[in-house]
DNA sequence: TCTAGTCACTTTCAAATTAAAAGTTATGAG
DNA sequence: CTCATAACTTTTAATTTGAAAGTGACTAGA
């Protein structure tokens, strides 16, 4: 018995920052959650975004982002049944990560202008 | 006339995030610039990280960040001719989003813990 | 000189993931 | 009926990733 098989998500070390990017080190991810962010809530809301996510993508990033409890779905209306995602706490706990994103982007990154609240 | 064309980086819309994803949104380019923060410098370095970084997936990154001016590489002896990286000021800034997720990391993920100092 | 070893990559190729587009299901409106 | 909408799912091709082996420039040792 070498290797004490790590817990939960960390899949490649214990180190946060890899635990971290096993769950949302993509290319889309963590663009659902600055929609949410922003307040959007549909399926339909975040494949209108500018950047427009392949819609099997978002089915899997909603899925996951639902198993790691990091949003959760709703319905929001019956017949036809319709819903809509929201953040838990754990994932408002990410407006860090994003607000230091808005940061080094608008410092470094030309042509890069904010689009997000706050 | 109806796309203005993106400046620069900001290859999917001009939002911060979706600009600095396209940068480093992948699950291997945060933890190479993690090494440089812990003072990692060479190849053989970065290769030796627990996570296992593909050789070929390393040498693509480093290019990327190269390119992006976020890393630089000089040569630390003559013959043979060896490599250092290092972080510019644009690749020191990346800081508070690495800060950000050690945070988010270890607060909402079992088994996670840092080994990262500061 | 021959042999082995180190470092920094590069190449190869199969497997996994992504992207683009079209299709499905449930339902209401006209 | 037929059309429209929201929320997905399926299909298929293209791209990316991962594992492993290979390359080039040397150095040190037998």
């Amino acid at each position: 018995m070498s290797k004490p098989s790590l817990p939960h998500s960390c899949k490649r070390s214990p180190c946060p920052i890899a635990c971290t990017l096993d769950i949302l080190g993509d290319k889309w991810t963590l663009l659902v959650i600055r929609d949410l962010f922003v307040g959007k809530k549909t399926y339909g809301e975040f494949q209108a975004s500018p950047e427009g996510i392949p819609s099997n993508i978002l089915a899997d990033r909603l899925k996951r982002l639902l198993e790691h409890e990091i949003v959760e779905k709703t319905p929001y209306q019956q017949r036809p049944v319709r819903y809509a995602y929201t953040l838990t706490p754990k994932g408002r706990a990410l407006g860090n990560v994003l607000k230091a994103m808005v940061q080094w982007g608008e410092a470094h990154i030309p042509g890069s202008q904010a689009l997000m609240k706050r």
